[in-house]
DNA sequence: GGACTGACCAACC
DNA sequence: AGGTTGGCCAGTC
């Protein structure tokens, strides 16, 4: 209830299959422009239930200490597309919220 | 009760 | 172009 991560939860949970969404983007999203650390405080407090592995680093990166490997195999499962590098198209997968649940490349 | 840490991010050298 | 630091909230020691 009262508590930031229950936000952060809630936000995760909305995320779309093969979309992702940065820490520092729903923390914005959230109101806290700054509080990226708290997201992932509380991704690491996530319950199983919590699709977090749509949860990625501002620059595509997958985060979760030693499950990102896994996670990332999740993600590819779901239709994300990656790029070559190994990280996540953020510019083609990334959530905009439950207000633009669009691509942001419409006609990719 | 104070200080540190933490699945991050962006600004600043 | 790359490394360092500050910052936010909450939980733990």
């Amino acid at each position: 209830m009262s508590g930031f991560s229950e936000q952060v939860y809630a936000l995760v949970a909305q995320i779309p299959q093969g979309r992702v969404m940065a820490y520092g983007q729903m923390a914005r999203m959230l109101g806290m422009p700054r509080a990226a650390r708290m997201v992932g405080w509380a991704m690491r407090n996530c319950p199983d239930r919590l699709p977090w592995q749509r949860v990625v680093m501002a620059d595509g990166s997958i985060a979760g200490g030693g499950y990102r490997e896994i996670r990332r195999a999740m993600l590819e499962a779901e239709g994300v597309p990656f790029l070559p590098d190994g990280r996540v198209d953020m510019a083609a997968c990334q959530w905009n919220g439950p207000k633009n649940d669009e691509s942001p490349q419409k006609g990719i």
